[in-house]
DNA sequence: TAAATTAGGACTAAAATTGTCCTAATTAAA
DNA sequence: TTTAATTAGGACAATTTTAGTCCTAATTTA
């Protein structure tokens, strides 16, 4: 169930990798041989995470990716912005236009907070958590009673 | 990010618009004709539904589909699941077999535990939930205590 | 028996994701 | 100043996943 793309998955492990070297650069072929990932997707990983500003490059001979962040400051929610974008739970969730069913469909905007509830969790645990694997998450039961209460309105 | 596949989405119209049948069986002909949705996915997904257990089908003339749990009962983990199956975050977090980077990688059990807490809170979600739209989500540990209330603008 | 249904599954079409490759730009060092 | 190492950018191909279509069989009611 809800699924992150390879992509993703290897973009963590790249930035894990990265942020055990600290201030040294490594090279898109360094990562892809100490990660076993296949050297152009490394590349290619590199070349979104720079965009998305969590890692620096340097061009040239010895130029290589640094992170531009912290491992605490790179947040999971971050991480998967910059390889899925801002992307919805569902297709109808960010924005209704277009949406054939809209009239008769009355779960979206639910399923609108649920992606919210989601993303708010994942901004919550940094690059550092998911390295030490020491992430306590809460569940909603622990919660239960609290009064925290987003409310949608619809049309 | 984190999309649920359309199928999934269909589903839990379907399953909204059926729970508004109290007990007389609605035909994919007629759910199809309602929703909006072509019919040939209709029937696919009222298959998958049946074979998950929350709907029931009764054959020949006058069949169709009706709920087999009240709606209060069905969560959106089983409408994720009956869909996705219970599929992972990422490919390596449900089991670490065959997973080439298995030494390298630092960060598959953690995505592992994001996994259970999205879980546990989609468990937590029933369809009533979904279609009166009034769950009560807590978010993370900032927002602990506070009073939210974010407005949304569909449409 | 005829009509209305679902069951099951094969198949095609479309879309998304992943992987490969090329050329240009940049930089450091020989 | 030349060469080698490196990233930038993007086109493209291959693969996989998802969505949609269609057929035949089984079941049930009238």
């Amino acid at each position: 169930m809800l699924k992150i793309n390879k992509m993703t998955d290897y973009g963590t492990v790249i930035l894990a990798e990265l942020s055990s070297h600290h201030n040294d650069v490594a090279s898109a072929a360094e990562l892809a041989s100490i990660t076993g990932i296949n050297l152009p997707s490394v590349s290619k990983i590199l070349k979104v995470l720079s965009k998305a500003r969590l890692v620096e490059s340097s061009r040239g001979a010895n130029g290589g990716y640094k992170l531009l962040l912290k491992a605490s400051e790179i947040t999971a929610a971050a991480i998967i912005d910059a390889f899925e974008g801002p992307l919805s739970i569902t297709d109808c969730s960010s924005t209704r236009v277009n949406c054939k069913h809209e009239s008769n469909c009355c779960v979206g905007p639910s399923w609108q907070n649920i992606n919210k509830a989601i993303r708010n969790m994942l901004e919550d645990i940094t690059l550092l958590d998911l390295q030490t694997n020491n992430y306590k998450f809460a569940t909603n039961s622990q919660f239960a009673g609290m009064p925290i209460n987003i409310e949608t309105k619809v049309h």
